[in-house]
DNA sequence: CATGAATGAGCATTCATTCAT
DNA sequence: TATGAATGAATGCTCATTCAT
């Protein structure tokens, strides 16, 4: 996750390196943070004192408290889109390509349990400032899980009577419905992924019994 | 509830008495702002000059300012679980229970937006007292849903390799976020209406093709 | 000490006898509270609650909070420059006066602790105006110590270099610093009066030994 | 008592340095607020504002309200204790060390007139907290007295019929009386010598003429 | 007279942000 | 750049006092 492949830009531009490792230091302490207490209940001296730095130090990289959680949104969940576009694009079939929306999103909680508690927590937060910038970057991750559904569409293998942008949030919003009641009684890994894979399950085929 | 021995001077005199109407505004007014800047972001005084009453006045009714929050998950969620739990028993089926679900949850966002806000955006903000509160409230809800599942499991309608909790909260989780969505791009009503049709269809049968 | 040595004047004027009641038991109430709590830390609530009257109905006796105390000086110490009065009086010699001094106001703090901690403590928390009034009764009260000791000194028996005033408020000083001590570690009534005793040979013969 | 590292730069820059500079500012403040208008009475600002400083920098260097009082207690009456102690020892018999202390105590009067009314007025002020606190400090400084008492005791000077503590806390509480009177009548600081004298020769005397 | 619900001014305390070093 | 002491605006809450009943 550092950034060890840049061996000599170190002082070649101005002031990388150092800059941008501190302000990656202070935005996964505030993820840390945010996470375990919230937004709200975050100070800035907690962050800081994470981060290894003086509390004046990320007004050096921030504008303020609420420019912390918008970078956070902004330099994570671009790559978190990435990611999924990776992923959805490795997939044999949009059935395989909706399994590989769940295991990332869930699985997430395990890898990144904190940047997901944030996103998932801080989303709901937020100030209208904040949504200003949130919910442009969650409509894009919300697109890509849409795309599969209206590929799957196209090619007959999904239902075709469905709105491929409702069918995205719900699939979203029933992740998150697990995710957070996962979270909320810290249950273990395994339970969490035993529940992706049913979950996968009723998504593509519903709970009703077939004929 | 209380006061039976005066049958008609309800609208003699504003009769200070603790009988609730000022208490019932308070809340009210607190979903209100609530809804419309977070919990955080609320001032006790902005909740007090909602309801019409003095500052203090808000402190005879309520502990502190978590107090109210909690307070409205303690009167409202209740209640919404006894609609619940009426509306499902009204069904035909334990589709049509599905479907009455999908509807109550979703109308809630017409009739009462507001505390269908707050529930929905403050769940996750709370401190832990307040998830010692709210998620007990929370997981009544889902129990119920979680009943419907299985009762359509016991009958042979709804298959039987999903586990009824992870369903019932798949289907809440769906639900909510639809609304979010919904409720962050205010969206129309009608829209919500559609949207829940076609999320109870996708959840009843699932996004593949029928063969 | 109340009032049984007026028997008919009950209705006889304007609402006396009840009144007068009220108001006795909201003045002993407040000394009970305010011996424990301090003048600051009583809230008039409590003071209610003691006397088992309403909060509205101390106003009805009282301008406000401060003048319940000065209430209990005013009322109060009146009574007990009386007794101080009588019994400096039945004393043989000043000496025997010098003596009772001390066991009266020593004594006080059985029969009546409560109101001599109001007197000893909350006579210094006083507000400009409180002092308006506690000082003059203190005065008062001091102003009959220094009779006796003047008299002594007429009399021959007490010596003549020191001024009447500062030896009575020495001997104040020293019964007001051993009842002090004596509150602040709550020892046992008999060890109060051992140091009576002490004390007002102390005061008499002088800590040095007689040649 | 630290910055041993910087022997000139004193008045270089304010040093915005934990020095126990501005500490003390605060404390001097309070001690003067205090005793002008009583704990209760004193606002956090009014401290702050004549410190010189921002509220808020109040709680940089103490707990709360109750802190800075308590700090009082234990910062000064500590060196009162420590010059106490010298002075007795310089006394070349126990009579001098009796007259020392009551020139020593009703001198403070004068040199640090504020901090007196403090000690004076707040001991009976305070929470059991603050008892905590300030009891012990008291205690140690009538153990100072009661010494001496008890040394002239043993060299024969004093009378052994006496308790020893009694005596010191009758001590103390003659001069605080004398002090008392003295303060809320403000008299001139000639009278308050006089009276010191004549208190010391009471004391080692008695009030009674010798035979 | 008595009540006690309602009031709202007042205050201790917090914490994001600044800026001299 | 980095620091962290200092700032002071902002706010939750208390409680003496009022007044409609």
């Amino acid at each position: 996750m550092p950034q060890n492949e840049q061996p000599f830009t170190k002082k070649g531009g101005h002031k990388r390196g150092k800059d941008g490792e501190k302000r990656d230091r202070i935005l996964s302490a505030a993820i840390s943070v945010f996470a375990q207490k919230g937004f709200y209940a975050t100070r800035v001296s907690e962050i800081a004192k994470a981060a290894g730095v003086a509390d004046g130090t990320i007004y050096l990289y921030f504008e303020n408290k609420e420019d912390v959680l918008i970078s956070i949104f902004r330099d994570r969940i671009g790559k978190l889109v990435e990611v999924l576009k990776r992923e959805v694009k490795k997939a044999d079939s949009v059935e395989d390509g909706v399994r590989r929306i769940v295991d990332l999103q869930l699985g997430l909680l395990e890898g990144e349990r904190d940047l997901a508690e944030v996103i998932t927590v801080n989303l709901r937060q937020s100030s209208s400032l904040l949504k200003q910038y949130a919910v442009p970057l969650f409509r894009e991750y919300l697109d890509v899980i849409a795309g599969v559904i209206a590929r799957g569409q196209e090619s007959g293998a999904f239902r075709q009577d469905l709105n491929p942008k409702i069918v995205a949030r719900a699939l979203w919003g029933g992740l998150d419905g697990i995710a957070l009641t996962w979270a909320l009684t810290d249950a273990d890994p395994s339970k969490l992924r035993r529940a992706a894979q049913q979950y996968a399950t009723l998504f593509l085929e519903g709970v009703v019994t077939r004929p």
